[in-house]
Parts: C-alpha cells; sequence; structure tokens
DNA sequence: ACACTATAGGTAGCAACGCTACGCAACATG
DNA sequence: CATGTTGCGTAGCGTTGCTACCTATAGTGT
C-alpha cells in the first residue's frame, strides 16, 4: 500500500478508533492493525504527531494516567466535537469511495460481504 | 471534499478515464467531473501537472494532435505498462477502502447502487 | 547478571502531492 | 468586440504522513 493513499483519511480512523471507548496512543496503532488485518499498520511516527494534532484541534482530549507508576499512558477520549467530526468523516468517505468507484468501474465494493 | 483526500488516487483515476479511449486533458478532466456527477472537479492545475508525470513514468504517452489547426491538443493514450498500473490501481484501491471501512465500520458502502 | 523484545511516548526533517493563482492563446456567442 | 469556454501550462505553497532517530519501563530469556 503506497504511503499517500492514507493522506487526508487519518484523522478519521483515528476517532474511529477512539469511538469504542478511551485508548491511549499505542493501543489505537494497535487497533487499526488488528480491524485492518495488518493492511493499516502505522509506525508511531505517524500516530503520535497525528493525535496532538487532533487533540490542538479539540476534536479528542487527553490525560496522563497512573502518573505514580513507571509506564507513563497519555489517554485519549472523544469530544463532542470530535464526535461530530467523526460523523462527517464517516460522510465524506462515502462520497469519496462513491465517486472513486464511479470512475474505477469494475467491482468497486468488495463481493464478499 | 477536503482537499488531501485525492492524494495517491489520483494517478488512478486518470489512468481509469484514458481506458476509455484517448483523450486530451481537459476531456480527461471533463470525465472525471461527469462521471461522478461534480464530485471531482479538479483543477487544471492537478490535471496537467498529473499527466506530465504520468508521461514520464511511461504510463501514457501524448502527442500534439492537429497542428496545422490553431487549437493544439495533446492527446494522452495508455501504454501497457499504464494498462498494467490501472489494474494495481484497482486492487490497490480494493484492499484500501476494505480496510478504510473496516475501521469506520456503519454502512461502508453506499446501500443505494 | 545481561541481553533482548515489547510497550509507550516523543521529535526533526523530508518528500510527495494536489491546489492556488496566475499567464497565454484560439474559438464561439451575444 | 467583449465575454465565456476551451485548452495548455507553470511557480510556489501548505498539508500530511513517513523515515529515522531518541528516551524509558516492563517482561522474558539465558
Amino acid at each position: 500500500m503506497r504511503a499517500e493513499v492514507l493522506k487526508g483519511h487519518l484523522d478519521g480512523l483515528l476517532l474511529a478508533a477512539l469511538e469504542a471507548g478511551p485508548r491511549h496512543g499505542y493501543a489505537v496503532r494497535e487497533s487499526l492493525r488488528e480491524l485492518t488485518d495488518g493492511a493499516f499498520d502505522l509506525p508511531t511516527g505517524t500516530i503520535y504527531p497525528a493525535l496532538h494534532r487532533l487533540e490542538r484541534a479539540g476534536l479528542i482530549s487527553g490525560e496522563w494516567s497512573s502518573p505514580e507508576q513507571g509506564r507513563r499512558r497519555r489517554v485519549y477520549r472523544l469530544t463532542a466535537r470530535g464526535r461530530r467530526a467523526l460523523g462527517e468523516e464517516r460522510g465524506g468517505w462515502t462520497a469519496f469511495a462513491a465517486a472513486m468507484s464511479a470512475v474505477l468501474g469494475a467491482e468497486p465494493w468488495p463481493t464478499t460481504r
């Protein structure tokens, strides 16, 4: 999978991974890898800056967990705005996928559902 | 539709538009707009550099048509390598779309086929 | 004891790509 | 004869994900 195809779609993926509940960055990464059977195996240099961007944008909020213990984890959860944004991402994806498939033709959707 | 979502997917679109037969750049642009009901209304500053890139890569070949007439048009056609590349683009799109939908869940494919 | 892997977070710099904003020209239409 | 459409082109920009690297703790193996 070429690298650039993900551009513009990552935010939706991260938001969706957090929809099921609060998670820290490393767990988000694992969720994506498992949900996609390894297709989205994103480097941490992709995950962490993206989470910071989403937090700055107010779509997720993070806080450090268990500071007394050694292992520091930053746990993120969707904000209300993030939940709205996720809805828009889903709509945008559907429109984009429909347009792509209209042009590419030929079995746009996986036939094995 | 945000701009970045197209990144990495444009080549496949252009190749697909040329699959039906040779076309000049402006016609490719119109094909994409019509096939997608206006969803992909790409600026010429996107189309032309991308076609040049594909030509340099040997996936399409272009030649000027009707030089004696005033209006100059550069007509592109798929090369053999371009046709192969289009097949790979289709496969890549299917894999990408499947992974995206696995994460986004919830009605990944348009229900109105 | 020591090495190694997995977990967990981070950043600087880069490359790629599509877009914006232009410019140029021929042809059609009113 | 002014405007709009067709048609091609490029320079420069902003965004984004990736590469490559760093730090640190916990667990596992030898």
